[in-house]
RNA sequence: GGCCUUAUCGUCUAACGGUUAGGACAUCGGCUUUUCAAGCCGGUAAUCCGGGUUCGAUUCCCGGUAGGGUCACCA
């Protein structure tokens, strides 16, 4: 039986904290978010800490940062609470035992006999014979009273295929392979994934569990559970994965999938990577690409994710970012920039040829650590084949020079910038009609000292009208 | 190997039986009267293969092929 839809829209998002957030996992918990919010509903989250052994410690702090950071604020979850707290499962071992009980009362679990090692031999028997390894071909004819010391396993009420309808991907279905006798409650007494999310989602509510694909096949033994438990079951949404980016393996923190909080270290801005990620695997329809946050939500539609591995795209993310940057206000601008400059260099001048120069912030790291702003405060290196202008003469270059500074010294030092130094340098070339770049090169590399650099108009006004003139002259005097 | 699932330019995707198969990123070329960057304009580039259904298939069905997932006291 599925949820009415009639019913408050409740969405979690349900990391298990043994590691860091990656960027697969951040998109999973997006799509929840956005739909939670699209239709007014809850956005939960809950964290999945039953493996004690592959736990590590900061994992949920560091989640929670990285969900912040990139503006996915939860209604309910573990350091806030809520109706249905607790939000950590390691805690609401009560409820599990309860429907434990309820199962086994049924003679729907039982206790398993074996020790792993045993298990084990039945595994590699069915790997050996090449067939998939079912617990339930060993069930026991007589287990022993569950006492907690050992696992305690459902008992797949039927064999039989369950078909079903995902909201992604229509109707599935998969045979009686994929039902098995799994664990519900470890011999540590946490409840496995398998048991826990199950009640969970029951007893906060959820209508609508997306997940990654790789849960699909385990989606039959989720319904028997439903069913031997006879209780409503959510509506699932399953995600298509995401592939790494030369390969096409899923994306995995082995294939390069980086911590979330990797990205604001490297200048990202969290709305482009929202915008990115929301994009990857789901797209609107239409040909607008760049949305904000409140747009997302709006247009979000499940039914429009995709169904096939999209391949992460560096490329793509870096255009993303670089119109976000465009959208930023001249002081958000400012104030981005200015955080990843050296003191000498917080200049409001260079604000706009840096910010035409990088996709994001941390491009200006290399940009600094090139020398590429250098010009500003470091007097130029003159060097006579770099100051010339193709074949041109010595004379010439002299002359050119010469002519552009008695033209700029005549400009006011108030009107001095980018438009005027233009005007002037123009001046010159209809007058003596020389080629543009008989002036325009020398002028720039007497200016920057450096083979690629801003036009020499930018760089007259950076400087100022005195040092441009200086400049000229030690250019002039270097070659005498 | 069993089971599940997917398939449009290099990449992300649009087209829910009829389009010159559209857009974006990347790439290439031009313009922006010097370089680089940015910007603008333009080009190259795709329906995996084979059957069927249909007047007509990217679209529906079947079979291949290729990719991905899964078969834990992990989630």
């Amino acid at each position: 039986m599925d949820k009415n839809t009639n019913t408050k829209v409740i969405t979690r998002f349900a990391p298990s904290p043994t590691g860091f957030m990656h960027v697969g996992g951040i998109r999973t918990a997006l799509y929840a978010y956005l739909w939670a919010k699209k239709n007014n509903g809850t956005f939960i989250l809950r964290i999945e800490d039953t493996d004690k052994a592959r736990e590590v410690p900061g994992s949920i702090e560091h989640i929670m940062k990285a969900l912040k950071w990139m503006g996915l604020d939860w209604d309910e979850g573990p350091d806030i609470g809520g109706p249905n707290a607790p939000y950590k499962q390691s805690e609401r071992l009560e409820s599990y035992k309860k429907y434990a009980q309820i199962l086994i009362k049924k003679g729907l679990a039982y206790a398993d006999p074996y020790t792993e090692e045993e298990v084990e031999v039945f595994r590699k028997k069915a790997d050996e014979e090449k067939r998939p390894f079912l617990y339930r071909e060993h069930r026991p004819d007589n287990p022993p009273i569950w006492d907690g010391s050992k696992p305690l396993r459902f008992k797949v009420p039927l064999i039989k295929r369950y078909e079903w309808n995902d909201l992604v991907f229509g109707n599935l279905s998969a045979g009686p392979e994929a039902l098995d006798d799994f664990i519900l409650i470890k011999s540590d007494g946490y409840p496995t994934y398998n048991f826990a999310h199950v009640i969970d989602d029951l007893e906060m509510q959820i209508t609508h569990v997306m997940r990654g694909q790789e849960f699909i096949s385990s989606v039959p033994k989720y319904l028997s559970l439903y069913d031997a438990l006879e209780i409503e079951r959510p509506l699932f949404a399953t995600l298509p994965p995401i592939m790494g980016k030369d390969g096409n393996k899923k994306l995995g923190k082995r294939d390069g999938a980086k911590d979330v909080l990797d990205y604001p270290k490297e200048g990202y801005l969290p709305e482009a990577m929202m915008n990115f990620l929301a994009f990857l695997g789901w797209n609107p329809g239409g040909e607008k690409e760049i949305y904000t946050k409140d747009e997302l939500i709006n247009v979000f539609d499940i039914s429009r994710i995709g169904h096939s591995g999209a391949q992460w795209n560096d490329d793509k993310l870096d255009w993303i970012n670089k119109e976000y940057i465009k959208k930023l206000s001249t002081n958000e601008l400012k104030d981005k920039i200015f955080e990843w400059l050296p003191e000498e260099l917080k200049i409001e001048k260079l604000i706009s040829v840096i910010t035409e120069r990088i996709s994001k912030f941390g491009d200006i790291k290399t940009m600094v650590d090139t020398g590429e702003l250098d010009f500003y405060y470091k007097k130029p290196n003159y060097n006579k084949d770099k100051l010339t202008y193709k074949n041109s003469t010595e004379t010439a270059l002299s002359n050119n020079l010469n002519n552009a500074v008695s033209s700029l010294s005549e400009i006011d030092e108030i009107n001095f910038n980018k438009e005027t130094v233009k005007d002037s340098l123009n001046k010159i070339i209809s007058a003596t009609g020389i080629k543009s770049g008989e002036i325009l090169h020398p002028v720039r590399f007497a200016l920057s000292g450096l083979d690629k650099s801003p036009d020499p108009f930018i760089l007259s006004e950076i400087l100022g009208k005195n040092e441009t003139i200086e400049r000229l002259n030690n250019a002039i005097n270097f070659l005498k």
